[in-house]
DNA sequence: CTTGTATTTAGATATTTGCCTAAATATCAT
DNA sequence: ATGATATTTAGGCAAATATCTAAATACAAG
């Protein structure tokens, strides 16, 4: 599970500070977006890398579409974080 | 503390290959290389960008220069993801 | 069904990234 | 010092990434 799509979502400072957002709450795009300087659709493009890695889940409600953390994806990378430290339990496979 | 470079680090699949094998213990860079198909060139990139991150150490020890995982940064790089879904704890700062 | 608001998609550009080959540096052994 | 081995640095190129503007799509409201 998790693995390239997790590290590479987590990487951008944006995305990052997205999920740091939504930490307090689902919100729409629009919402988040009023935390930003750069343009919607720019941020479009870093909300689709981060569904890609499933750590945020979508909804429409209206004219609006509501995003959310995906929490069990982010304790993953954490745990996998983890296992990159332990002494090789089994050699986990990340698919590269 | 961590940050940007740490994430940045990890995005990579050689890199957290990389990591991988110095769970099993320190290696040279030339052990390391033995690993992978890239050129040792490319290979010493990684390295540089890991110990950026302060995520390996390095050793000389004669004409070797042996890599070590410093693991209290995966720690913390672990401990922040976990932190990135708590219900914001009081405005975590990572120096974006 | 036309207009307005919210969001995404498309296409272009600049920067960054990962890889390579060739050359440089460092250490060891003679 | 000379030559051999280990590793890094430099320079260049192709692919990936982040951003933008402009256009397209989806829904709601008249």
């Amino acid at each position: 599970m998790a693995g390239q799509h997790v590290f590479k979502a987590l990487a951008d400072p944006t995305r990052r500070d997205i999920l740091k957002l939504l930490r307090a709450g689902s919100q729409s795009a629009g919402d988040i977006a009023a935390h930003f300087t750069i343009t919607k659709a720019s941020l479009s493009h870093h909300f689709n890398l981060l569904k890609h890695a499933d750590l945020v889940r979508t909804e429409r409600r209206g004219q609006h579409i509501v995003y959310s953390l995906n929490t069990s994806v982010m304790e993953d990378a954490a745990a996998m974080l983890m296992a990159l430290l332990a002494p090789q339990p089994e050699e986990i496979s990340d698919d590269t």
